[in-house]
DNA sequence: CGCGAGATTGAGTTCTCTCAACTTCTGTGG
DNA sequence: CCACAGAAGTTGAGAGAACTCAATCTCGCG
């Protein structure tokens, strides 16, 4: 419900069962017995500062990161400079996909003040291979994983013109918020236009224009970096794909 | 080491063991005894005609499938219009993300003669929710197409040029072919200038323009369908994203 | 208060799209 | 086996979209 993004004062954690890793931080049942392996796997709200480096591209991967609070950018090294891979939101896991791998493919900075959770690789897929369950239930961690991606890169790709990549984005992001529990009319960008120019391939001038004639339009509002969306289902007509449901 | 897409007369099947899917088709231990829920799961080769469409978006998503030969693409309705999604080649996995989904989120045709394994999905959760070992290996399946999803749009995202775009979209089909076993540096595009131009937001005459332009800077040579890549290190530096790696 | 990063605006250039004509390829029926 | 029709591919010219560069403005922070 809360439509907030964070002040500094006031780091709102997201709820622990919004978070895409919730199933397994919660106890398991082996045997008749409760056992919660929290504690073993997960290192809870670590801060790191706005701008801070959370892991480098190429370094070894041993942890898993879910967001507590705030929010975070993964970029790549292309042709000698940085380029944005994608953004992170509270609720939502870093590097999943890591599981199988040995090094980060990309590296992660925080865009404001964050809190992460901390899962040890290592010690998750022990217990995982051990307790059925737990197996069980990172699957479906994963799988669920699998499916936003592809729906976000169903949004984001091929869009042709470039106010449609922009309303994709938009959009992109609101479903994602709601998907963690926020307002998804009613949200921050916090990162900044040459962010979103570097991800979706486009100048920043570029940007900043689009994103007055989308307001111009009557599609989203814009203010410095609120963002509010009077009527999501004529930005989602205008995008042409429908993600956010009526409920 | 083959390079051959396929033709009509003999549809080279890939051999299972590239197949991304062969974890699920291999034999279990079981306490001391080996089973093999193959039959029990697969439906081997089934055959498309070209132009066949395997699966409509909306409908109920009861199979996964492997391509055992030939090639797909995956659509999406967008403004009362298709837009393709992806391309498949041999080897790889349509829809695993349904694992957890109802319904297919996009359409997937035949781009020529196909031979496609399907796997139920109701069986392989049953059986791998009872068998550990298959449970891991799922997992693994599952872990490693998320690993490549991301690798393929980390690529295809966020290029400026239109030029790079194609390059890169070259590029990623180059690796894929690579992890099938196949030439990452002779391969056929099996898929119409139209096709490809619809996957990246471009027009058709952009598309033969710019794949024109690439082979007059020796990044690749195009002959019809049939793409050959001089120097796969060019076309990386060029790209300015290394996922082949000297061997 | 002043600095610097980020955001905004304008003008001119370049790139990509659209439209239309034309060629080539492919598959089908006679 | 040839002829034909439709689909796919190619090319050129002009219009429109997006980029670059440069100047200016705003805001947060020391």
């Amino acid at each position: 419900m809360a439509c907030s993004g964070s002040n500094k004062e006031e780091p709102k954690y997201v709820a622990c069962d919004v978070c895409r890793l919730s199933p397994i931080c919660s106890p398991v049942d082996v045997g008749g017995h409760t056992y919660d392996f929290t504690g073993k796997m997960v290192n809870r709200r670590h801060y790191f500062k706005k701008g801070e480096m959370i892991f480098k591209q190429g370094e070894q991967a041993r942890l898993i990161f879910a967001i507590s609070a705030g929010s975070l950018k993964l970029t790549a090294d292309v042709k000698g400079s940085k380029r944005v891979i994608d953004f992170r939101i509270p609720g939502e896991l870093v590097d999943i996909c890591s599981l199988n791998e040995g090094v980060y493919n990309y590296s992660a900075h925080a865009l404001e003040d964050i809190y992460l959770c901390e899962i040890g690789k290592e010690t998750l897929n022990d217990i995982a291979s051990q307790i059925p369950e737990v197996q069980g239930r990172l699957m479906k961690v994963v799988s669920q994983e699998l499916t936003n991606i592809q729906k976000s890169s169903m949004l984001l790709h091929g869009n042709v013109s470039s106010e449609e990549k922009i309303a994709a984005f938009i959009l992109n992001l609101a479903w994602r918020y709601l998907n963690s529990g926020y307002s998804c009319t009613e949200f921050k960008l916090n990162m900044t236009r040459t962010d979103i120019a570097d991800f979706l391939g486009l100048s920043k001038e570029t940007v900043i224009r689009l994103l007055k004639k989308l307001q111009k339009n009557h599609l989203i509002q814009i203010d410095g970096k609120r963002v509010h969306i009077p009527d999501i289902n004529d930005l989602q007509q205008f995008v042409g794909i429908e993600l956010i449901l009526p409920s």
